[in-house]
Order: C-alpha cells, then structure tokens, then sequence
DNA sequence: TAGATTGTTAATCGATTAACAATC
DNA sequence: TAGATTGTTAATCGATTAACAATC
C-alpha cells in the first residue's frame, strides 16, 4: 500500500464490487478498462473509483485506463484474498447448512473448511463433505487448520457465546448472522449480515 | 414523522438495531431507556441515537429518558413493520431454503409468504409449509397475495431476470443476495446481501 | 429543588464529487 | 499530434460528535 491516510470502511466494501465486475471482464476476455466503463456499470461515480483505487498506489494508465489481469491482482493482495483463507462455520441450522454450500461461489482462495455445533446428534453428519464437528473442538480445528476467519450461525442467544469462543481460539475476524451486536475487549473485527435487520431497513424504504 | 430533513440511510440501519434492543427490554419488563444506556450497550453514540430519533419527532423525556413500549411502536411505524409485510422468496436452493425457514425470527408482522423457483422438479415441494412455485405464477402471486418485498437467492446469471420479473410484478423493495449489481430504471429499492463480498470485506481487516 | 437527560445547535470530522494538470 | 483518462487537489456535501439550554 503506497499511502498512508487511513482507509475507510466505504472503500473497503467497494472494492469486492470492483473485483467481482474485474474478474467477469476478465472471464469476457477483455484486458483494459477505465474507471468510466465501471462506473457507469456498478453505479458508483468514476472519480470515487479512481480515488478508492489511488489510495493504495498507481494501479492505471493515464489516457488508457486500468489493466484488468494486473488491477485483479493488486485488490486481491489488498484484501488479503491472494493467499488461501481459511472459514469455520458455527452453527449447522438451515442457514449454516446454505453458508457451508457455499464454497463454490467463494472464489478467490475463501474456503469454508470447519462446521461446528453444540448438538450431539449432528455430530458426524457431512455437510458439503464436511463432518458436523462439536463446538468442543473448535480451538485445537482452529489451530491446527490454521482457520482465520468465523462465521456465526447460530440463534442469537448464543452468538455472544460462540463469539467468545472463536475469539478464544485465535479467530482474526467474525462475519455475525446472529441478530444480536456482539461484545469483545479483544482486536478483533466483527461484521454483521443480519437477515431482519436488513428486511426492516428495506420496508423503510416502501412508498 | 415530524420533521421534512431528509433521513439518511445509515440513520435507517440503525433503527432496527435501536428496535431489536428495545425489544429486548420490553421483554425482561425494562419500561424506560437513556440513550446513554442504549449507546453503551449497542456501540453507538448517546448523541447519534438522540439525534436519529429527534429526526422523526420528539419521542423521548428530558430527565427522564424514552418509554420503551412508546419507542418501539414509534420506530415500528416509522419502518413500515406496523402492518403485515408479504414477501417472496425467489430461488429455492440451499440459501432460499435457509431463508424460507425464517418466519420465526421475523417478528414485527414480516412474513415470508411464498417461495418460486424455475425447476419443474422442484414445483409442488414444501419448504417451511410453503410449496415451491413455478417463476410462471409469479406476478399473479404477487397480486393476490399482497406481497411487497422481494428475496432473489437465484444464481448470479439469473438474477436480473429475476429482478425485472419482480418490479414487473409491482414489487416494491427487493434484497438481492446473488453477487451481481442489478439495474433497473424503476422507482424500486435494492439493497444488497452478499456473502462473497462480505467475507472479502472481512478479510481485508486481517492483520 | 437537584439531578438527569432530552432535543438541537454548533463544531468537527469524513466522504463524495468536480475539475484539471499530467501524461499515455 | 489529438483524444482519452488517470491521479490528485479543491470544493462540496453529509454524517458524527460535543456542548448546553430547556425541562422533566
């Protein structure tokens, strides 16, 4: 990264917009773009494109635009994704069974290779080729897979739960399904993707 | 609502967190709130809350705080979730099917209230005591049903057709969680929920 | 009354957009 | 060279936070 100013939360949630559109121009065969081109594709203004991109260096050419292959390249390292990123999944209720299908859809090194529960009865059960694992064995599956980040799939009166457990067990970054906002003293960074939360803003928006 | 500013949409995510918490106070018998309280349990700023809600008119007391019950049927109006709210699942996958199965945990009158997929296979099948429906019956399900709000689960190549076929249909708000921008020249809102993304978005925190 | 807490104004902080010199 | 497009500065716009008079 070639700037010093802090990164906003807003670029960061950009740039997985920008690299999904790349990666289908890539897939087209094209090999340049301008900030014009996917602006006008993704709804987003060119001139907020440029700068989220000049933040981290030099990645276009002036009067050509940005090579797709090289500009592909540079968001993945700046995401962290050009290397193999490990996910354990808690919780194997409906929306943990969905999540843990979903490995197909994550490209770009994201691999969903743990999936816990607190049920006995699950115990054992593949889902996706994965055996239910019990919540017990979560730490020592985080370490010795080298598991970085955690998704929670479980009801919300025991995410906080959970949430301290994986966190416990050396987890760098939380992705919450859970309805509930989580607590932590620790550095770790937690995202929230809460169904009904995101249904209520949208009935806002009605009329 | 009192006041004619214009309210933005980070003031609209708050409001179901705000909402979510009070629910919860109401439930353990708590009848009033400080913002200072909520703040600290939520993470957000007293002042950010107080302002957010003076948006829509004065809903609390000086000295004494807000009415919790109030609150929450004040915040409940504001997000259209004091009347029933239909909505239709599209794509009966592992994620639409995780969805479906929901209900229970959309309280406040949202009700998912009918599933559609394009497999033949699939038609006629029950998910969460909803049977799966041809795509074909859409529009006419919509109508008579009274459904407002839309989830597409359909893959990526699928959804924008999926998304013209639901504003053709006179739906009004849509959440899309295919990794795919959608477009549309309709006064329809789209909000966007997806995995991919948020799990890139997480990783760039890493370190 | 004294203490607490709102609603709101003013101050600050941050993000987006416009404009344009640099340059491919 | 002429046209196109970046990177960046300046201008604008918007959101958050602090502070405090009003008042329960």
């Amino acid at each position: 990264m070639a700037k010093t100013e802090k990164i906003s939360e807003a670029v960061i949630r950009r740039l997985p917009i920008y690299l999904r559109y790349l990666t289908h121009l890539q897939e087209m065969g094209i090999t340049t773009v301008s900030s014009q081109q996917m602006g006008s594709t993704l709804d987003v203004n060119p001139a907020q494109i440029r700068k989220d991109l000049a933040a981290f260096g030099e990645f276009g050419k002036k009067g050509i635009g940005y090579d797709v292959q090289y500009l592909i390249g540079k968001i993945r390292h700046i995401l962290n994704i050009d290397q193999e990123l490990r996910i354990a999944v808690v919780g194997a209720g409906h929306l943990g069974h969905a999540i843990s299908n979903y490995n197909d859809y994550l490209r770009d090194n994201m691999r969903i290779v743990a999936i816990f529960d607190t049920d006995p009865q699950k115990f054992g059960e593949e889902i996706a080729g994965l055996k239910i694992q019990p919540l017990a064995e979560l730490k020592q599956t985080v370490k010795t897979r080298h598991i970085r980040l955690g998704i929670i799939t479980v009801p919300d009166f025991a995410a906080q739960m959970v949430a301290d457990e994986l966190i416990d067990a050396g987890i760098e970054g939380i992705l919450n399904f859970a309805p509930i906002t989580l607590r932590t003293d620790k550095e770790v960074r937690i995202d929230y993707a809460d169904l009904t939360s995101s249904l209520q803003s949208l009935a806002y928006y009605l009329n």
